[in-house]
DNA sequence: TAGTGGTCTAGACCACCGC
DNA sequence: CGGTGGTCTAGACCACTAG
């Protein structure tokens, strides 16, 4: 069941602690309940009135709160009925989608990367249409194979546009996440394009990976920009087939996956 | 530029029209005006309050307009700076996403289907816990080939969970879209979640797609829930890998993507 | 018909950005 | 520093669902 947290303004500020607001907490509530079973799959949940009682908050809250738990896919709801829990897999943050290391950690699993080549070098056709850079440009270019628990399961190359680039070229190559390293040094990822696709292995792909040629990979190529919309990587990650899955939600209000046809 | 409508409580209902919402027209009309060029990607566009003034508007509708956007990608926020457009590629409507003929149609080819199985049996294990129907019960399940333009990329092979199997099999087959059939007789498609791995072919894969063995395939596996969260029909879908690639957006206030370690 | 979510208003205070 | 978005309140009316 939903905590029934008794609301006074001090109150509030001790549970609530520093830079958290009333509607997350809500959201954390609620989705609590939901994992910890108290909310089954199709179950019906509190009423925004009651919620807000309870909480000693507005009714807009709790529409806040139950807004963020909608977007993730988490609850549905039509006008007229109480809102109900969807079943399904926790979904991930951003940040552990853009970063391998953070997303290997949290399902549990040791990261490592082994670099195979760092290059600065002009620019190729598709990396300036997809960095937004004119052509010519020179771009840091990172070929990497990724472990999971010693072994391989993914090949990212990725092409940094500058001044992100010059940091990764000034970096201890080692270092197991590079996208946690350009975080301290203050570069923001803020949106994500992933296109998604199956390709056979080349020679290439299949030395690294240690696979035969020819062997299925999901391809994920990813354009990542920072909160003014300006691209700092284009990254091409193949991954052993049968090593990974993407999982996708989306519902009638939330748009978020698009399917094209393949121009290759 | 955005339009600037003068809005007399008359003059709404008649710009409005029925079903439509305030906050949704202001969506659309920005939506519209970044199509349109007006606004470019990375584009700063117009506060909150200025356009609260100019739709005669609270700020509070104006900001559901923008989260509808940033909910499609289609914009970023920070607090204290202007919101500011995003690029890419548009993003389709759910009911695109379901419905293989709607997302033809929208591509601008031409869909087609031909059935290769409809069959009522036991559901198999992984049926069962993907439709949540008890072990035993007997779904229907049907083998469709779908083509683009004449050629074969797709097959999917889907199970429908009663009642709306046994809609489907009183249905004229070669109907072409079986998901706007189910539509008319009521059926309401809600929230869909999507898998996507890379796999090869299988000889009947390979026979119907008209590629060799081996071949890649994009596998999609997808289960689609009504508005109560009750699961409608379990499909796995196999494109040809050089057909077809998914697209996704997701920024750091909406997790809709989440990255699986697969299980076979 | 009572309850519930959907939409909308008109305020308020704060944290943060950029000049 | 002024402008901006982020959060929150306390109302209101309507459309829809469910019993």
């Amino acid at each position: 069941m939903l905590p029934s947290p008794r609301v006074t303004e001090r109150l509030r500020v001790t549970v609530l602690g520093m830079g958290t607001t009333l509607y997350r907490q809500v959201a954390e509530d609620i989705r609590a309940a939901i994992v910890s079973g108290a909310y089954q799959a199709g179950a019906r949940l509190p009423s925004e009135s009651e919620l807000a009682s309870r909480y000693g908050a507005s009714r807009g809250t709790i529409r806040q709160a139950f807004a963020a738990l909608a977007a993730d896919g988490v609850i549905s709801s039509r006008q007229g009925a109480r809102r109900v829990v969807l079943g399904g897999p926790r979904l991930q943050t951003f940040n552990e989608l853009v970063s391998f290391s953070r997303w290997a950690r949290a399902i549990g699993e040791e990261p490592a990367g082994r670099v195979e080549r760092l290059e600065l070098r002009p620019a190729a056709e598709e990396e300036c249409a997809q960095l937004e850079v004119p052509l010519g440009s020179r771009v840091y270019h990172l070929t990497r194979v990724r472990f999971l628990s010693g072994r391989p399961v993914m090949i990212e190359r990725t092409a940094y546009r500058e001044p992100v680039g010059a940091m990764v070229a000034g970096m201890d190559l080692d270092v197991v996440s590079i996208t946690e390293r350009l975080e301290d040094l203050g570069v923001i990822f803020a949106d994500a394009e992933h296109q998604i696709d199956a390709v056979a292995a080349n020679s290439e792909d299949a030395r690294l990976l240690a696979v035969r040629p020819r062997t299925p990979l999901l391809r994920e190529r990813r354009r990542t920009a920072d909160p003014n919309g300006v691209m700092l990587e284009w990254s091409d990650d193949r991954y052993v087939g049968d090593a990974v899955a993407f999982t996708v939600r989306n519902s009638a209000g939330a748009k978020a996956l698009s399917r094209l046809p393949s121009q290759r």
